[in-house]
DNA sequence: CGCAGTCATGACAGCGCAGTCATAGAGGGC
DNA sequence: GCCCTCTATGACTGCGCTGTCATGACTGCG
């Protein structure tokens, strides 16, 4: 039959030799133009520009990768969740790939799926990218991948994406730690943590900050209860918590979970944040208006993102230069009115005393 | 160098005729088995398998595309927003396209930019692309798209891709009908919208669904305010109806804005769901866990997108069979404790009488 | 038994670019 | 004026695969 031509648009699409013909010149010099070569005189490339301009040319991607042997494209493995952290480092990366002059391949691992970003790895391998990062990636075992292209991790430890993978972190740690601090800082005796799924990398580094903080005051801590992101797990938690009673903080690992917890609280007939303060983390979008509103921390995403992609296209265009690690975002607290003093009278009023929950808390932004 | 390779790097990596070498067999063999072709023999499917095992071969994507014509990979053009809505869509598009054998691209276009859809679609062709999702557009004034490849639109309507393109859709207009009636139903006079920016199809849908369910029963239609689907315009929209003073019941267009206009309602002193109403629009996660579990509805994203790559995945393999038009898919009230009849003793109560806006709903769900 | 059909394989020719090298004219220094 | 460098261009080749066609070996059936 007729062979298909152009990449996946009309067979009779343009070709460079064409656009050539039309030029009056080689199709060597259409090349050049299109790459932004130099040597190529002013006139030529406005003739050659023009030319293309008529006959609709473009670049054919797929011979261009086949003759060069770069696709110019990065491929993202990325969980399979619209959480709010994932999906804004995506989008952050996707635009500095961009700025970067590269395509998005994007794959997501099915949570649960065995080998997930192994076998999400493969696929992008298979598609033929230039670099790959990996965001956000959980813990399944697999001790590391083993790439012979440049790898940028986010949201895990460099050595995950294998011995010359590079990293950039949201500095979750230092984030967590200051969400800590900012309890101990009111005046509580210890906080509680209602952490992440601990297969998650990102679970473990808030995990840790929040020991670091208490231990840095020499505080107990408390026993730590594992959600799993969601609302709904931090729902269950936070009538754990209630029954308990003893708690006056908590920080949760993400907001979701906060929110979840805080009903909880509530509807156990606790107050927030009279009877107990809550901290989350991400400061997703709504955070400002739940009731009350969430005090949390924020995670700088795009310059993570950004930061990240400058050191994996670094490393893809020059590969020997040392890569200079990326120094950690600023620590940003955003306090709201989920937290406050602990209760001086004991953490438990007598039931029906709950008249202020309501009450329009100051809403720093 | 090291062994493993992709194929933009080692340069040394291995090519079907090194497979077919060692197998005992031609090149065009290994192409047949990596193509799951007839007319191979076991015998030799087996061996040519081993031998790329062994030596880590792997198609090389860009030649097969220049070969073949065809990339197998689906452009999609996002909303560069976290948003849930967008950010589910995507998900479900990334799945469906790798059960259907194809590579995801993603192109975000970033909001407030101009011709930002139509720049990503041309940065989707310069790449190759088989097919474009594109999902969620905006409507920028540009009438339509001119592509000559197949096109889905997933939440607008399938004109706004060209004159060949498909299309699937959340059923906005019916899910926020429901909404709208369960308000209707539960005894409001009439409901008030707090709509989405107009400029998207998804908050246009919404509104018309909103307006077809007052028209239906004949109920006044109050005028529309529009948000920008931030809680924070929510917020600022709740302010505006509490001052309005004679609001029983807002839909409000997406789960974002239903949260900040509740925060505003309990600020201007207003019980939820006592005196308003509320009902939002998606279902994010949080939505159960809020102050007071919202009542929203449920949009089916993964169907939405599993039918919609289906439409087009045949739009690419098989030009010439009629598309199919999706059903739309079922609509999903979710019921919880932010809906309510409206108060009897009219709508504005002795301020001091806010104590059972924390007593624990049913929560369904 | 002979011929048509099916099955299994290989030879060969591009797909549309970018890399390499060759070439030729335009300065520039002495 | 000679050689050398820098600029600008083209001819040719090959990236690694798939499409097409040719070629046998084998079936089955009249």
């Amino acid at each position: 039959m007729t062979p298909v031509g152009g990449q996946g648009s009309s067979p009779g699409a343009p070709r460079a030799v064409d656009v050539a013909r039309l030029a009056g010149v080689s199709q060597k010099t259409v090349s050049r133009v299109f790459n932004g070569e130099r040597y190529v005189s002013a006139d030529v490339r406005e003739r050659v520009l023009q030319a293309a301009e008529h006959l609709g040319y473009r670049l054919n991607g797929a011979a261009r990768a086949l003759a060069s042997g770069r696709t110019r494209s990065i491929g993202v493995v990325a969980l399979g969740t619209a959480l709010y952290g994932p999906a804004s480092l995506l989008i952050g990366v996707e635009r500095a790939a961009r700025d970067a002059g590269y395509a998005l391949r994007v794959v997501n691992t099915l949570e649960g799926d065995p080998g997930g970003v192994a076998g999400a790895v493969e696929s992008l391998l298979d598609q033929g990218v230039d670099g790959i990062v990996v965001s956000e990636p959980i813990d399944e075992g697999s001790v590391s991948l083993s790439v012979d292209i440049p790898v940028l991790v986010l949201g895990a430890p460099a050595a995950f994406g294998g011995p010359r993978a590079v990293a950039a972190g949201v500095g979750a740690e230092s984030l967590a730690r200051a969400a800590t601090e900012h309890l101990l800082d009111l005046g509580h005796v210890t906080v509680h943590h209602l952490a992440g799924p601990q297969r998650w990398f990102a679970a473990r580094d808030r995990l840790q900050g929040w020991r670091a903080a208490l231990a840095a005051r020499d505080r107990e801590q408390p026993a730590v209860i594992e959600g799993d992101w969601s609302a709904s797990s931090g729902y269950t938690a936070g009538h754990e918590l209630a029954a308990a009673g003893d708690v006056t903080a908590v920080f949760a690992a993400n907001d979701d979970m906060a929110v979840g917890l805080i009903r909880a609280l509530l509807e156990a007939g606790l107050r927030v944040p009279e009877d107990v303060s809550v901290v989350g983390f991400d400061d997703i979008p709504v955070s400002a208006y739940v009731t009350p509103p969430l005090t949390t921390v924020r995670q700088p995403f795009d310059a993570v993102a950004q930061e990240g992609l400058r050191l994996l296209v670094q490393a893809i265009e020059k590969p020997d230069a040392e890569p200079a690690p990326a120094g950690d975002p600023p620590v940003e607290l955003v306090v709201r009115a989920s937290t406050a003093p602990p209760p001086t009278d004991g953490p438990y009023p007598a039931a029906g005393s709950r008249d202020s929950a309501h009450a329009p808390p100051a809403t720093t932004d």
